[in-house]
DNA sequence: GAAAGCAATAATGTCGACGTTTTTAACTTA
DNA sequence: TAAGTTAAAAACGTCGACATTATTGCTTTC
């Protein structure tokens, strides 16, 4: 009987730490959507290595929840190919290769540009708006870019993301934006991991702006060839001076 | 005691009722991998209505396992957009509309045009020889088709689904195939809950039997543009004539 | 030195406790 | 009496502890 109070005491306990972990967080989301967001970002940012054996006493103690849901999270990650599983020996991040980069760029070049193409075609006012409002945006931050502080390059990640997928979601496709994202992912994972060792250039920056002005003409004068054309260009040239760093 | 004895021997049952479940699957995967198949195929084929909510209980009943191994497998079903989660309120087979059907199979007919486009790049002697043997495999096996019975029926869709894969595969990308598959699955949904009301007609197949030589013709020539536009149509016929149907 | 056995370590699955939601029943009010 | 409201209870989903099973590394023995 004690044993049985004890282990109350224990219950109890921990699902009073757990309650009011995170104010921000909905109430909504159980355990395994919040684990799921934290830990695909660790993975994402290279917090956990490319190949690391991902141990369930380590992920209970930095998430802060149990099994269940660290193996519910797990499990979506393996559909997205962020782990790998082998049966009975645990979960492992998945690993990179120069291969898999290339096909993901590649592949991700296509896919944007099979969006910006549907995108012409069935984009109306309300798109083009939501397009210059993002490049302006996205204007605004690069101005502020020189001092090269991490949290002005992040917003600028950010800003850049939004601008490419104001473009993109004028395909009105779920399917498609769908698949984009889940690429969009993927590739962030080897371009985050590039930018653990080399610091961004300024060029980049520069050229990209050029990159984008052109690419909006090209989607106002709604020249799909080269809009698409454009798009899967600024989309290898990062991959090009990626793939010949080794990790 | 009597109590402990009585789980011990439901455990040792479910085992021995899992363990020899299918010859095909391998003793090394573990049940939340054996309940994702047989669950897919559930929901895939119609067992499962969509919008159905999917009662735990029900769950443990039809498959023998514990809530674990079905909440990993109902995660990935999750990602896959095959099933929806509502916190606290469990799982629900994903909805079914018109317009979803309409956004999966366009741009699963954009997938397949970029797989067949590159296969064309990069195919090898191969490559085309496997294509001309799914074919050989696919046409003797419509031959036999007048007798319509399902087993004939299903055999058919199999090897004509080995036959576009043949094709696709000499895209020689894992992500693009990648996602030509979940599109595939997600579409064969539709067109499986299309097959329970409507039975298969045989004008059909006669029309795909000229499509097909039409595309290897195409592809064999490594005319692009041609085999791009024939394997778009062949995939987009199916959906003219399922769109009008109602569910 | 290799094989076999043993101990540790780690992963997997079931079950129970708790919280939330939904259904049912009783009661009030028009 | 019928409709609406509230309270009680039953059902359901979630998560962590525990038991079982598999694996790995280490030691012992031939």
């Amino acid at each position: 009987m004690g044993h049985i109070s004890g282990r109350r005491t224990e219950w109890n306990m921990t699902a009073h730490a757990n309650t009011p972990l995170s104010p921000s967080t909905h109430s909504s989301d159980n355990y395994a959507t919040q684990v799921l967001s934290q830990l695909k970002q660790d993975i994402l940012t290279g917090y956990f290595s490319p190949g690391e054996k991902l141990r369930m006493v380590r992920l209970k103690e930095r998430y802060q929840v149990g099994v269940s849901p660290l193996r519910e999270a797990l499990s979506q990650l393996l559909v997205e190919q962020l782990v790998i599983v082998e049966n009975q020996r645990g979960f492992t991040v998945h690993p990179i290769s120069a291969e898999e980069m290339a096909d993901i760029y590649h592949t991700r070049a296509q896919i944007e540009g099979l969006c910006v193409g549907q995108a012409i075609e069935r984009g109306d006012d309300a798109w083009e708006a939501s397009i210059l409002a993002a490049a302006h945006r996205l204007k605004k931050s690069a101005e502020l870019l020189d001092e090269n502080s991490p949290e002005n390059i992040q917003r600028w990640e950010a800003l850049h993301q939004e601008f490419h997928t104001a473009i993109a979601a004028g395909c009105a496709s779920p399917t498609l934006l769908h698949v984009r994202r889940s690429l969009y992912e993927k590739a962030s994972r080897y371009r985050n991991l590039w930018l653990k060792r080399n610091m961004l250039n300024r060029t980049v920056f520069h050229a990209n702006q050029q990159q984008h002005q052109d690419l909006i003409d090209a989607l106002l004068a709604r020249d799909s060839e080269s809009a698409v054309q454009l798009i899967q260009e600024h989309l290898l040239g990062p991959y090009r001076a990626l793939k010949d760093t080794e990790f």
